[in-house]
DNA sequence: TCAAAAGTGTTTCTATTACACCCATGC
DNA sequence: GCATGGGTGTAATAGAAACACTTTTGA
């Protein structure tokens, strides 16, 4: 198939990041507008090359993930999205970027980082809808980003993710309808988040807002894998002769 | 952060091919013995470098794919797994490989490829069990290929992938029966299969088999999502008290 | 006529939905 | 009291599971 002598091509790698929180309600991702070429000025995810200390790709998503938010990794969840390796996608030469999920609770406004002149968050729904423009093939990392936490909160734990330590159940069902851009009943949701076992444990404590009956704060319990898992609702009506 | 001569480190990358296939009603995987060091000698997924010509990783993969079954990417399903990045994953050095996922129809015994001794049909039990030890750390991205699979079965139609062009209703079934390892009515599977819509399309043909009654034929319809999803029985009952 | 596999009807049970209604609080 | 959001009860419906039964074939 080939000689001897054939040696493969080396590659840069790259980690980028999708990292989603609840602003207002909103599902939103976080985005940096760049502060060097290429694409300088235009808006990209965080992320960047692999340190050349022999950290994992893992390790580097960390690290990243800490310059942008200053949260580490047992404040939030982090899971690889999938690897990024189109010869064209980077016009610097053959880069392969390793892209990462981070879901975190709401934050304050982020600092910047050092390549980064700006850093916001950004509503899904500007990226989604395209009236936000991403470089490189960032775009893509982001619609796939958002599609794996909207089918994961149907059979994982992770919505707790966008919450902090203690939250009540309507806050979860915020969490719910602003990722899968829904709207569903506060009561039947009450019930059956609670009847997925293991999944909210009530804490001893209340929350009290200015209007209205306090409501029960809950933390995240043992179960990361949901059964029953709670089924999105179909977005457009499934009604097609077999 | 770092200076401004700072460069990132280069990576080789490889692509490993967690291949499925049903072999008399059991899920098979492809591993290859190593005819070369590092591991030489021991079983491994069949893989290779990315070539240095600037293909895609997607396009390696499909070569290396059709080195090892001849089969090409109009009769087979693939994608991508994940990428598998620690440090210490290849003795040779700093080496990431891209896993990818693919399912083939009933494939006869494979051809081995250049750089591998032996290429065979593992039982994938033998490899979940553990009684079969795989080389680097093929045996997580097995693990990951097969729950990957085991999932997909739920809610698309990938099972399609590992029947022939026309198949029959117990045919897809015993697809279901041997990913997912358990039992199905064979009853209820034939109606609630039927009510995908989309999901399969009656041929017009007919399949004998040596006794019993002649089975409908048939093809993969154009539906890929399926709703209502196929839910796969809980495999341990889920009994714990909140 | 029998065995085997395909395919149908029907009952039972459980989960989801929709929505009426009650509860606890601040003002 | 009354507005507001939290929480409960319940009837109607849809889906899943269990299984008796019929159909079609080869021998």
């Amino acid at each position: 198939m080939h000689d001897e002598s054939w040696s493969p091509p080396t590659v840069l790698l790259t980690v980028d990041l999708v990292i989603l929180t609840l602003r207002a309600g909103r599902l939103c991702v976080l985005l940096v507008e760049r502060g060097e070429e290429p694409f300088r000025g235009e808006l990209a995810l965080p992320g960047g090359f692999l340190n050349n200390t022999g950290e994992a790709i893992t390790e580097a998503a960390h690290r990243e993930l800490n310059e942008e938010t200053s949260l580490n990794a047992e404040q939030l969840h982090l899971e690889q999205l999938a690897a990024y390796g189109e010869p064209e996608r980077d016009p610097r030469g053959r880069i392969v970027s390793v892209a990462y999920l981070a879901i975190a609770p709401g934050l304050p406004e982020p600092k910047a980082g050092t390549d980064a002149a700006h850093a916001s968050w950004v509503p899904a729904e500007e990226v989604l809808s395209k009236r936000a423009r991403l470089a490189f093939d960032h775009e893509q990392i982001v619609v796939d980003g958002i599609e794996r936490a909207r089918a994961k909160l149907e059979y994982t734990s992770l919505a707790t993710a966008f919450c902090g330590d203690l939250f009540t159940i309507a806050e979860l069902r915020k969490v719910y309808e602003a990722v899968w851009g829904v709207e569903l009943d506060t009561r039947n949701f009450y019930r059956k988040v609670q009847a997925v076992s293991g999944f909210i444990v009530p804490a001893e404590a209340e929350r009290r807002t200015a209007v209205g009956r306090p409501a029960r704060l809950f933390r995240a319990g043992p179960q990361t894998v949901l059964s029953p898992p709670l089924i999105r609702p179909a977005p457009f009506p499934t009604n097609e002769g077999t």
